[in-house]
DNA sequence: AATATTTTTAGACTGAATCTAAAAGGCAGG
DNA sequence: CCTGCCTTTTAGATTCAGTCTAAAAATATT
């Protein structure tokens, strides 16, 4: 969980697992993907569905965005004040939601150019 | 194609593979894969990235969300004709997005009153 | 201290998706 | 109709994130 909140990034499982084995080198697999999904369940981060095939997670419980680049595949933040508001009055009550765009980060602009 | 098209449910790869073999006997998962993975790229049908960890498809290719029962995980297409311009004005220019809204669908929420 | 319960571990297993090398299909020019 | 060349398709092996399992370790209970 410290690890998960220190991260500026949003580590996928195995990633967190090497993460982890640092500081606690006996670590499992199977312990890793147990409390990430205990959290998640909890509502204490978010799963991201990777469209690599692979999960990644996010250490904020606020729902919000991602923008994802089509080259690089970094990930970023996006808030959307508006969006639930948007949600709830189109379909009513609703457990939580995943946006994914898929976009051209700045780095990789520049560099195409 | 023809069967994505006529099509009301969103299938997965391997799901189409079976209905393609009535069709055509000898076709391969992997000419399934291509295809879908061809038809994705030029934009003429969405790949939904499934919570489940199997990729559906869908034969719209107006870019749309998507509402999945959290009990009998049915999918809903879910408009929102506001969305692409709240985007915009927020990120600029952007490829594409993919909205998942988990939620009750409302055949699961009659039957647990 | 002995026993029961819970958690963790290592590694086998699963299944969607990908890769590969060989076979089949298409097509031009003779 | 044949031949050689290029593209597409096929069957099956491979990969890899994620899950499962049975034994070991840690923790709690008496």
């Amino acid at each position: 969980m410290h690890i998960i909140r220190e991260a500026d990034e949003h580590y996928t499982a195995d990633e967190l697992l090497k993460e982890v084995k640092n500081v606690m080198p006996t670590i499992s697999r199977a312990t890793v993907y147990n409390t990430l999904h205990y959290l998640v369940e909890k509502g204490e981060i978010l799963r991201i569905t990777g469209e690599d095939g692979c999960d990644r997670y996010d250490k904020s419980h606020i729902p919000h965005g991602h923008l994802i680049c089509r080259e690089c595949h970094s990930i970023r933040d996006l808030d959307l004040p508006r969006l639930p508001n948007m949600l709830k009055r189109q379909i009513g009550p609703y457990d939580s939601y995943e946006l994914k765009v898929r976009y051209l980060c700045p780095t990789c602009r520049e560099k195409s150019e």
